[in-house]
This record gives C-alpha cells, sequence and structure tokens, in this order.
DNA sequence: CGTCGGTTTGAGTAGGTTCAAGAGAAGTGG
DNA sequence: CCACTTCTCTTGAACCTACTCAAACCGACG
C-alpha cells in the first residue's frame, strides 16, 4: 500500500518545522526516529482506504488531501481536508481501521509514523500524551462545527463559513487575504452539502458584489466584513435566508 | 455550577455497569474512587455550559442529554443525543473548555469525574489511555457520520438513518425493536437539519406505509426491511430523491 | 487540433420551508 | 376534580431555495 519498503528515510529537519505546534519539544526527536519520508505522491493517489488496517498515522509535509466518507450504498461525500501541518487517519483510533479514504489533491508529500510506536511513546511522555488527545478533541469540535454548517446554514453562508475558517486557519496563501482552492468545485460543494453549481453560482454571486476575486485555484478576500455579516445572515442583505430552525 | 460539596458520594457499585465496555477492569475501582454521583436533575438542566472551563467529564447514569452547537450569533444545532452508559463533555479536550450546552431532555442522573484525576489515572494505566482514545475517535467517525447524513441525505433518508442507527446503539427500548424518543420533535428536527414539521410529515409517511408505530415517546419499527431500503435510497418507491452528487 | 475534464450560465422543477390554524397532552391553581 | 393556561404536536396551502437537466465555454494535454 505505502511502499515503504526502499524509502525508508528519517526526514528529521524536513517535517520538525510542520509538526503541530503542541507536540512537546521533548519528543519530536523520538517522533522523528520512527518517521518514514514517503515519495512525492501525483494528483490523485490514494493514501489510505476506508476499512483498511490502521498501521500508520499520516503528516502532510506538502500539497493537500481530501478526506473521503463513504456510505452503505456507494455514496460518498468529502467530511474534511487537509493541508501541510495536519495528521490525517486519525479516525483509525476508533476501530483500528482507517474511517475516510484520503486522497491527494494534488502533488504532495507526506510521511508516516507507526501507530504503535506512537502510542508507545505516548505512554511515556505525558505531553505527547495530551497533545494526542487535545488533537483528537480539536477534530471532534471541528467536525461538530461542520455539522451545524450543513444543517443550519443557506448556500451562501457555507460559502462565507468556508472561506473565513479557511483564512483564519491558515489555510490562506502567504499574502494573508487569499485562500487557496486545491479541490475542485464538485469537491468544495461535496463538503459544503451541495452542487458545484451551487458554488459557483454563490462565489459568482459574490465576486459580483465585490466581496471577493475569484481564480480557478485561489479567491482573493476583499470585503471580510461583508463575509461576516453574510455569515451571520444579515437580513435582506442578500438573497437566499433560512433563518430560524432553532 | 455542580454543587458537589455536600453531596458526595462514591456511586461504585451504581455506574459500574454502565461504563463503556472498553473501560479495562484494572481501573474501575479507581475510577469510582474518584466519581461523584450528582443529585437527579430534572428536565431542562443545564449540566455545562459553552465555553465554561472543562474540569469534569460527565457519565450518564440515568435519562437523556442533548448537546447543543451554538453559533456566534445566536443560532444552535443540536449536535447529538447522549443516552446512559456515555460520556459527555469529551470536545473539552481541544481548548480546557467545553464545545457544547449540555441539557437534560427529562429527569436524569449523571456523575462526574474530575478530568487531572482520569489524565492521571491514564498516565499510569496504558489501557485507560487506549481506551480514551478510542473513545474520542469513535465520538469523531460519528460526527463525520452525521456530517454525511446532514449533507447528502433527502429528509427520508435522515430519518431512516436516525431510526436504524438508534436501534443498532442500543438506544432501544427493552423489546428490542423500539426506538426511545425523550426528544421533542423540534429537537429531532434540529439535529437532523430539518423543521419539526417535516420530522412530522416523514414520521406520518412512514406510518401510513406500515413501517413503524408511532407514539409520542417512541417509535416502534415494524419493517426494518423497508427502512433500509429508503435509507439507501430506493428509487421510485418514495417522494424526495437527492441522489447523484457525489 | 481535437478531445476531455472542469467550469460557467440558464430554465424548469420539486423537496422542504414558512406561515397559519387546529387538536392533544401536560401542567397549574382554585 | 375540572377549568384554564401553555406547550407540543399535527395537518394544510403557498412559496422559495437549491437541485436537475442541458448546453456552451475554457484550459490542459495528448
Amino acid at each position: 500500500m505505502t511502499d515503504s519498503a526502499q524509502s525508508r528515510r528519517r526526514p528529521a529537519s524536513t517535517f520538525d518545522g510542520r509538526l503541530p505546534a503542541c507536540v512537546p519539544d521533548s519528543v519530536r526527536a523520538d517522533l522523528a526516529q520512527m518517521a518514514v519520508l514517503l515519495p512525492d505522491l501525483p494528483k490523485g493517489h490514494v493514501l489510505a482506504h476506508t476499512g483498511a488496517r490502521f498501521r500508520q498515522l499520516f503528516l502532510v509535509l506538502r500539497g493537500a488531501f481530501k478526506a473521503t466518507q463513504l456510505g452503505e450504498d456507494g455514496q460518498s461525500q468529502i467530511v474534511g481536508f487537509r493541508r501541510p501541518g495536519e495528521f490525517m487517519g486519525l479516525g483509525g483510533f476508533a476501530e483500528h481501521r482507517y474511517a475516510h479514504d484520503l486522497v491527494a489533491l494534488g502533488p504532495s508529500q507526506v510521511c508516516e509514523f507507526p501507530v504503535a510506536g506512537v502510542e508507545a511513546l505516548a505512554q511515556r511522555s505525558p505531553h505527547l500524551f495530551d497533545c494526542l488527545l487535545e488533537h483528537l478533541a480539536r477534530r471532534l469540535v471541528d467536525a461538530e462545527r461542520d455539522q451545524f454548517m450543513l444543517g443550519s446554514m443557506s448556500g451562501t453562508q457555507k460559502m462565507a463559513y468556508f472561506l473565513l475558517r479557511a483564512r483564519e486557519r491558515g489555510l490562506s496563501a502567504p499574502d494573508g487575504c487569499s485562500v487557496e482552492l486545491p479541490m475542485s468545485r464538485k469537491d468544495l460543494g461535496s463538503y459544503l452539502g451541495m452542487t458545484k453549481e451551487s458554488v459557483i453560482r454563490v462565489l459568482s454571486l459574490m465576486r459580483r458584489s465585490a466581496m471577493v476575486d475569484i481564480g480557478r485555484q485561489q479567491v482573493r478576500i476583499l470585503d471580510e466584513q461583508a463575509l461576516r455579516a453574510w455569515l451571520d445572515g444579515e437580513p435582506e442583505a442578500f438573497p437566499q435566508s433560512r433563518r430560524g430552525r432553532t
């Protein structure tokens, strides 16, 4: 699956700067010891399959991934995007099987950590233990925020939510007010619970309202205040309401 | 908040049978040591407020709770229901603040565990450590399943999802084919991302189709196969489709 | 240069919402 | 115990958002 046979390299300096801030200094060296740097992955590469045995955690170094949830019948939906510095595969701790398909959105690089090794290390290091808990919990509250988004927001609000959230989470381009969109409109729609056409319509509306500048792979935020107003459902200011439904 | 001053009792035998199966035997006694049984809570009691300091984990012993996610502007949505044997407050590990309001749906009983104590115990017990990780991860994949439900299903599918899921998760009444509904139609609608009217219409349709028997506080499942067919989106068999949107 | 996937825009439709009003159930106080 | 209030539940009718279907456009790549 992830042919780690010949390409085992210790990427200590490579990923060190990419580790989440909460990882304690005391274990960074130990983590580097057990890390395996995978060769570059092409667009569309499936890093993990739903249901496959949960043997390693992944850390994104470059590129971007989508996490796809599969339904019983063949339906599927994207439940999150992963950018450099984020872990992938955390859901595996539940059933010791991956909970999603993890697919590269473009040329990407990741390194992997053996689950057993991480668990063993966490036993000895209280800080890493706390860090793991914190990370899982953070993912959980993110997922629940997404539940709120999917269940209670209109199309325009969903898009404003995505753009503002992406910007504050550092998924933005270096200039600070552009957001990168490594995924297709269809993928974005899947994540937001709408069709690709609806995604395009909302983005177009935002562009016509001079709130954003739209490129194929990035969105430049021009008027953050207006976006926030739309997110909060500023009445009469735009089509589509869906207020109420407490 | 939770006046634990005078009512400190050690409910060892009270909650022991209610602990999740994954809690290792070796720590049940220690957990019992630090548990505090709270006095009975009335319907509507708010056990935890969003943003309050995360000091204790709760375990439901009797009754039922809803976990409410708050939006910035005052909106809110229910992101989950908790029944006896389930922990509440796990999201607190992220920011050391509760991520939801936890509200009793009816007369309920819970016991609480100090977070610091649980963490300390988990340091010493590898099994409890694994158990905590597993529990958090399980909540995470549940939340992601709900994302799928909210983003990709029609009203009828959502209801089928809820009923089938409730039955297999043991939220059902003792007879095994009835599902208890401790929440109002409005609360159920909030969780499923629909209005109370839509909830009622779908339930009525299921009743007319002889798939379920409906009471105010419980639903009796008469034809599970049909429910499953509706969940998978059996075409032409019922109004509302929304297939496609991969 | 032609094909193919991703994108964009338009017209029509339908599933779910909103609004309104009545039927039940539950709690309150005399 | 019964009237009274109050809340939840239920049903109907009109409306509207977002989906579906269809067709044109664009860029990438062989």
